[in-house]
DNA sequence: TGATTTACTTGACACTGTGTCAATTGACAT
DNA sequence: ATGTCAATTGACACAGTGTCAAGTAAATCA
């Protein structure tokens, strides 16, 4: 029953998120999601309250298809914290242009939007969470710069890891993902590992 | 005649700048600022064509007023790039907070209109001018770590010091300006300076 | 078979905030 | 007196979100 047949629900979720991506996050309105997903604009009343609240249903289904808790789960696996950073670092820079749309429209709404600064704030969380395990490995092996406090060097990773600072090198200064991956990775070596 | 009596422009400005900063550049509607200026919210049309444009306009008055331009260039008259590049931080880290509201709105509305993004570049060419003189001043003395290219380094720099990256660590994660400033300048001289 | 439920459609409408327009006022200059 | 400039007033168009009430069509149950 889950298989050719996509519910109405499914079915709005996966206009959405085709039409933030093709649109860059910019311009979509709720009829244009109702005409795609070839259902009234009032049935996606029927199954989310707002604007926000479907594009934060958006981002978790999304992460949900992409896996990317998996995916960066998978990366503190690596034998050394060195390189889990370096694999977390590969794995978020070609991760964010599968979300980018999404996550732009979400990051805007956030300024005015309870519901949509708590669906940011859980994406971002996810991502600290990584931060937070490679920091205490670095501790742990004994390599961590001994300035840091754990909470500091965690706050430092994870807001130069952030999507405003991926979009600014990429989009921005037009950086590719492995011009991103290569200078972050040495930039937060630098920082973060003791020499 | 500039002195008590301020023409309609000017007090159009300061209100703007007022309530900018007061609800940290959120639900500033264009009556509200007529009403704070003692003006009927067409005079503000009169004056400037479209909301953003008036954006654009404080933002420049704003610059103006706290000479942002010449507090990032004094910097650059320290003895070396690396104590350049510190003072620097200090400077932008402290000005920050005076701007934060508009520039918040100012990024906001970037991303839906032209005339804003344009304001918003401007303002932040202004801070990536110091960056480039800073990186400049480092190679001229031989210490950029040698890994970098210049205009890698510069755009990494500019990058590192944006608005986003402030905002995250202070009113994301709480820091304080002090902290701020001293991890950042720990961050920076590490990624750039040859050791 | 007919009644009820469930999911969706249709079209109209209220609300908010921006930007426009036309008619009017008051001050000041010639 | 007349013209002009700056601002006021109130009405309005427009876009997009969210609401509401009535209607339809298929599935479920008796």
């Amino acid at each position: 029953m889950s298989s050719k047949e996509k519910n109405t629900r499914t079915k709005i979720l996966e206009a959405t998120w085709q039409l933030m991506v093709e649109r860059r996050g910019m311009g979509v309105r709720m009829g244009d999601i109702a005409k795609l997903a070839g259902v009234s604009r009032q049935a996606i009343y029927l199954h989310f309250d707002t604007r926000t609240n479907l594009m934060s249903a958006t981002a978790i289904h999304v992460d949900d298809v992409l896996g990317l808790n998996e995916r960066l789960s998978a990366v503190l696996a690596a034998p050394t914290a060195q390189e889990a950073l370096k694999a977390y670092v590969d794995v978020w820079g070609n991760y964010v242009p599968e979300i980018y749309g999404l996550a732009k429209a979400l990051l805007i709404a956030r300024e005015t939007d309870e519901a949509a600064a708590v669906a940011w704030d859980e994406r971002m969380a996810c991502l600290r969470e990584g931060c937070v395990a490679i920091i205490a490995d670095l501790i742990r092996e004994g390599r961590l710069a001994p300035e840091w406090s754990e909470s500091e060097a965690v706050d430092m990773f994870w807001t130069t890891m952030s999507f405003q600072t991926w979009e600014q090198l990429t989009v921005g200064c037009g950086w590719s993902i492995a011009q991103y991956t290569r200078w972050m990775e040495i930039v937060l070596i630098r920082a973060f590992v003791k020499v």
